[in-house]
DNA sequence: GATTATATGTGATATATTTCACAACAGGAA
DNA sequence: TTCCTGTTGTGAAATATATCACATATAATC
């Protein structure tokens, strides 16, 4: 039996939370936690804990609540689905080499296994512990590798122009840094995180006080 | 009077990318259109975009649609509001510099002033066109330079403490990049960006296919 | 074994956000 | 001027998301 709706969006990045703040519990030594104690740490209500998890059709027991272990487990079978999720990191420049050394140095389950650039200078080297190769090797290095996650970190001018190669070449998600919304057809996801956009929407709020 | 109701937050976010698209069709000589037009930028649909301006209660002509330079100016208005926006980055590793020389080479309206770390090799130079200071001097500096705004870039475990300085210097807004859920008080508002989750989510949704 | 206190699981409800559908309108054409 | 076309502005409906409220369950205690 499958799920027969569709986890929302929402849930899944709670998901993701919730999954983090159990590991680290369980490294704890923390065997079993109530859904407010778990909504404590998340920073959200009880029932949204419990809303959540009745989604992936976890249960728990009303006096002791749930098994750590267990949920861990459950929710990781939800988000680790079945392929192993291999990425491409284009753009090497210093929010890409951020990126980089931040994943290389143990991020379980999350790999990214090339980068791409069209700078001589960086292509075939190992930078931030990732082998940099050019874009003229793309295509070849995502189908060898089974790349099929992808991160564009270029300037908005070239966004596009990754997106689509990124597509052709099989990709099925994309995650976009640069300022720019891109255009994909459908069966490929795109998340897009824009810093001065989220700078810009801070200032906005902060400014009610 | 002006707004009743607070601008929901995606409305905000639209905003902020319509601003973007209009100043850059501005800049193409493009001097009116239609919802859809924008629409078609933003990548959604032509009666989002008239609810948004709506919102902010921007008027347009039936026939002749929207005058890209009053709209930008009536966005802006909105976005941009009374004080001024001075930032203060926290954590000068490999993000943290990422972050600040993509913000200083030209972002207008958007300064990040100074930067702390704790790392004396960082502490008094100037990293990436910004001035890193140490965390020793920071509320003295957030005085000084009438910062309002904070982006937290340290590891998760040091991420509380260093919001709970922002917060006891009077800052009003933080961004965080840190994997942990921060606790603030009312009247300060934190956005959170978290690269290794929305990195899952992306796999979760890009499974489907 | 019966009682009790405290959590869970979830239908019903409330709220937030998006989309629909269409009346009102403005400019161009005849 | 009057008609026609294509767009705006928005009440109403639909959808998505979060919260409430409570019946149900279970471990601990007596």
């Amino acid at each position: 039996m499958k799920k027969t709706t569709p986890i929302p969006a929402r849930t899944i990045e709670r998901m993701v939370l919730y999954k983090r703040l159990l590991i680290d519990l369980k490294s704890k030594g923390v065997h079993t936690l109530f859904s407010h104690q778990l909504a404590a740490l998340a920073h959200n209500t009880s029932t949204q804990v419990r809303r959540d998890l009745m989604e992936i059709g976890h249960s728990g027991s009303p006096r002791k609540g749930y098994d750590v272990t267990e949920l861990i487990s459950n929710i990781s079978g939800i988000l680790d689905g079945s392929k192993e999720r291999i990425i491409a990191l284009v753009g090497v420049g210093n929010l890409g080499r951020a990126i980089l050394s931040y994943f290389t140095y143990s991020h379980p389950g999350l790999t990214i296994a090339a980068a791409f650039d069209t700078d001589e200078n960086k292509v075939d080297r190992v930078i931030s512990g990732c082998r940099c190769f050019h874009m003229s090797q793309f295509e070849s290095k995502i189908a060898e590798m089974h790349i099929n996650l992808g991160i564009i970190t270029v300037p908005a001018a070239q966004a596009q122009f990754v997106a689509d190669r990124m597509v052709a070449a099989g990709i099925k998600g994309i995650l976009n840094f640069a300022p720019v919304p891109l255009k994909v057809p459908g069966g490929v996801f795109v998340d897009r995180i824009d810093i001065a956009s989220s700078l810009e929407k801070l200032a906005y709020f902060a400014e009610l006080s």
